[in-house]
DNA sequence: TATGAATGAGCGTTCATTCAT
DNA sequence: TATGAATGAACGCTCATTCAT
């Protein structure tokens, strides 16, 4: 059995990196719940089921454990992004809808929502974060997203030259779902595949979809 | 002179408000800077040079200085954004672009944006703050999106029924300007008002400014 | 009219007097509600109905209010008991049971026991409110007492030399009501009259009162 | 050594409970010397060589340390009192004066009459101190004297039926020595032995002692 | 290695005192 | 003279971090 984040790991050095995961859950979900300044150290360790000490036997401190959190729940995330990667040949709206789908719901279902509220909240503390993210991700993302919308513009696939020119515009159902799931979603809750999907015929022009 | 909030006002209540409008807005500084529980009540005081304990004189504590902090910029906010009404029979775009551009605008000139980071950093917090906002503003926007958009769709202004179905996407040039403002701004900078200007022509269909 | 006390003295020292009294009056009863280290300087003006600073127009700081407070209160009772000096050749149980009933009385009438509450509670900061009292009262009433115990021995109204030796004693059933009331008064209620009497019939031996 | 009271306790649960004393005692000093309100946690924590934090590991907060203070001191005291109990058959005097003499000899000698002080300044604050002293001491005591009082009435024991029907009196001579320990001692030291023997004398009748 | 008791710097809040009006 | 807004020292309490076991 390899799959030390598994149950029961046997060895020393997975005992460890169980450990050190389980540390990480908690103190994404106290990050999260109280911000990084009201978290409490003890409380991350109470909720991992280990001595308040231990923490510090895998981080620095309280900085770092939050800095390694961010850092490490992002790379999962960049890597699940990296193996969705547009086929050669595709239309555009192939390459990208599953992506987006994928964002959307994780935004909800997985922490990634809270992640990105987090990095937002920090932002003023730790610049570095969103530097990373930018670096690793959104750069690549946007200039792949351009070269697309410049072939799909030219198959007449895209109604607009809005993504040529923007491609941050590909995030824009992604940025209303998060800013409303985050602060509006108890009072009004949303549709968020439905609008992906209104946004996506939207850009896409299809428009026979729901005529007037 | 009668205008308080300039310099030097004469009369003892005048003093006062002028004081507790410097405190607000040193206030707004430090918890944009360090988020709310790691900004320290002295240096409030000191950003707004009065005395630790004059700032107990105006609020009864720093929770209650955040509290009235968001309410009273989200209120100027707010009334700005309320005589900001479409006028009858006008087309939906002429009704609704100022609005856009003037919050795009604000988000990065006026505090909004980090108002905004504020509220979502604390809405764990202090979960009253979105819905004095969504009960204010969103709800009332959203009905009134809507409906603009119904007749819009109706008078062939509209291509798409999206913002029909979800109004909210009228805030998605906002939602995307005011979340890379926050995290990317500083490593590529963007034309909020050229991709407002995009978004727009996307949405109500001006395909022939910018012909493939 | 001369009796400054009273309801809207017209003179200037006159009014100035009465708010001083005032001031007395409420710190009196903020001191013995909370302690002199509790009280609030604010609460006392509140109560007197002046403003803060009108309190250290007439008293230099906080604790010369509270030493001249615990003064005036405990001058007061000692003109009282000044006033019932025992008449020569009245017996002992006649000169003394006056003053007894009137001190036990007022120890619940009056302020008194409050009073003696705060001087304990206080006489380790204010070593010097007891001395003031002992000299005043205690050392010349001790002398008194130890005498006329004298007379009244050899006379045979005192059926033991006790009071001689600890003229201390007379002040038993004072001591024994004020702690009782200060104490246990809610849980069980003192009949302190009937007490004293009870008291005084065993030290002047009217056993025949109330025989087995 | 099992005696972890003793210096040096060797085992972690004998060291914290040596230390939690030390807190105790340390924090008795602090609030004989300047009351409750007036007390410094830093202080307490000096006087017991720990660090401020190390108070409130053991004590939720100040208020808790001092009501656990009142508790645990009072409670010692209770504990030796109720082992003096007086044997049946023995004369009323000899069941009491033991009791007596000992509760006069602590009050100066232990720190009893510190507590007693700090009981009654701080009666208005904490109602529940005397309630539980009534409760647990005073009340039973006050039963048990008030039925010897009466047997030894019978016996022609006691010369007056004051002790029947105010077995309260009984406490004279602890009032009286405790309230004169408390604001006079300093001026004039009173043998409290002695006092108490008169006292008991003149209550049980030993009139021959001192013939006038 | 893991623990959690101990530490003490740091912060929110109070309130005695001052002083401009 | 009287006021009460302003001040800032002081104190209760928290919690990140250390270290003896």
């Amino acid at each position: 059995m390899t799959d030390e984040t598994a149950a029961e790991p046997a060895t020393r050095a997975g005992k460890k990196a169980a450990r050190r995961e389980a540390i990480l859950e908690a103190a994404l979900d106290e990050f999260c719940e109280r911000g990084f300044a009201a978290a409490r150290v003890e409380d991350v360790a109470r909720r991992a089921a280990v001595a308040k000490g231990t923490i510090y036997l895998s981080f620095k401190d309280k900085q770092a454990l939050f800095q390694e959190l961010i850092r490490s729940k992002l790379g999962e995330h960049v890597l699940r992004l990296e193996t969705a990667r547009p086929q050669p040949g595709q239309a555009m709206r192939g390459a990208v809808e599953p992506i987006l789908r994928a964002l959307v719901e994780e935004l909800q279902a997985a922490r990634i929502g809270d992640l990105l509220r987090l990095v937002i909240a920090e932002s003023g503390r730790f610049p570095e974060l969103a530097e990373f993210y930018y670096r690793e991700v959104i750069e690549r993302a946007m200039n792949a997203i351009a070269r697309l919308a410049r072939e799909a513009r030219a198959t007449g696939e895209l109604v607009s030259d809005a993504l040529v020119r923007f491609p941050q515009l590909i995030g824009a159902p992604v940025a209303v779902t998060f800013l409303w799931g985050t602060l509006f979603e108890r009072f009004a809750p949303l549709d968020r595949s439905a609008l992906l999907g209104a946004y996506l015929d939207l850009v896409f022009g299809s428009v026979t979809e729901n005529p007037p």
